[in-house]
DNA sequence: GCCAGAGGCACCCATATTCG
DNA sequence: CGAATATGGGTGCCTCTGGC
């Protein structure tokens, strides 16, 4: 132990002027009386990094005796870089399995690759079709795809929107829950430039771009079409509670059985 | 002087830690 | 207690070096 002011060693004088001054967060800290200052134990031990088992482009770097940047460029396939050294740093990180760390590349990038998606019930054949859809073009568009689900919930939709935000998702899709009714969580991140798009339950409240279907002209086109082939009776299968039909989709379907006649 | 190859630093940002 | 610093991985940009 040595006073980082006084660079005085460990001899007996040195122990009657140093005193313990309690903890501070977690390390010993002393008094000098000699220079009458403050000053903590320095940690003997490093703490590990709880992802030391991941291979870095600096461990690939140390490994060859090279600089990170040079280790990021052959793995980037960036030009200004030597056949043979690529060659070398490509082979070795095949050869220690290294995968890039996803979030230290959304740091220095600004954005994720990822889109959040919030819906409010994943039960619902109809939101599960949305989500196969959403998966398939996000894919091809090299983006990945969280998926929230609010469960009717505004609360909950609150924390999954805080949740989404917290990591960093370049974009959100979101179906509003029943309870919705106050849009202020969305606008804090859309007037900070973050892409929103609402499907089927949209608000005009709130200006974001807005994909949804019209459930009575489609409804009604449908009753008509089996109408028009030849349909003499039409049943309506209501399915269990979860799957009621919405009612501007059920006037769609009276609508077009009161055109033509048809109980 | 030009060019390719390579090195090094700042930056991104939240959090933990250190220090006065 | 608040300010300063370190930490994590990867990239962009600037600088340096050596060969021609």
């Amino acid at each position: 132990m040595e006073c980082p002011n006084c660079k005085l060693n460990e001899d007996l004088e040195f122990t009657r002027k140093v005193v313990k001054a309690g903890i501070l967060r977690g390390a010993q800290r002393y008094y000098c009386n000699h220079c009458k200052t403050h000053f903590s134990e320095k940690r003997k031990v490093k703490i590990e990094n709880k992802n030391s088992h991941q291979i870095t482009i600096l461990d690939i770097a140390k490994h060859l005796g090279i600089a990170p940047s040079t280790v990021s460029k052959a793995l980037n396939n960036k030009s200004d870089i030597n056949f043979e050294t690529k060659n070398l740093i490509v082979k070795l990180a095949n050869d220690l399995n290294y995968k890039p760390n996803h979030f230290a590349k959304s740091l220095s990038r600004g954005n994720s690759n990822t889109i959040g998606v919030i819906i409010p019930n994943i039960e619902r054949p109809f939101f599960a079709a949305v989500l196969a859809g959403i998966q398939s073009v996000a894919s091809k568009a090299g983006y990945s795809v969280i998926i929230c689900q609010s469960d009717e919930s505004h609360q909950t939709e609150i924390l999954n929107i805080q949740t989404l935000m917290a990591s960093r998702v370049d974009g959100l899709l979101i179906s509003h829950t029943k309870e919705t009714s106050t849009f202020e969580h969305l606008k804090i991140h859309l007037n900070k430039g973050v892409p929103i798009v609402h499907f089927d339950r949209i608000s005009n409240e709130i200006n974001s771009s807005k994909i949804t279907h019209q459930n009575k002209e489609g409804s009604f086109q449908l009753v008509e079409h089996l109408i028009e082939n030849g349909c003499k009776r039409i049943a309506i299968l209501a399915g269990p509670k979860e799957l009621l039909i919405s009612n501007d989709r059920l006037d769609g379907y009276l609508a077009a059985l009161n055109k033509y006649g048809i109980p």
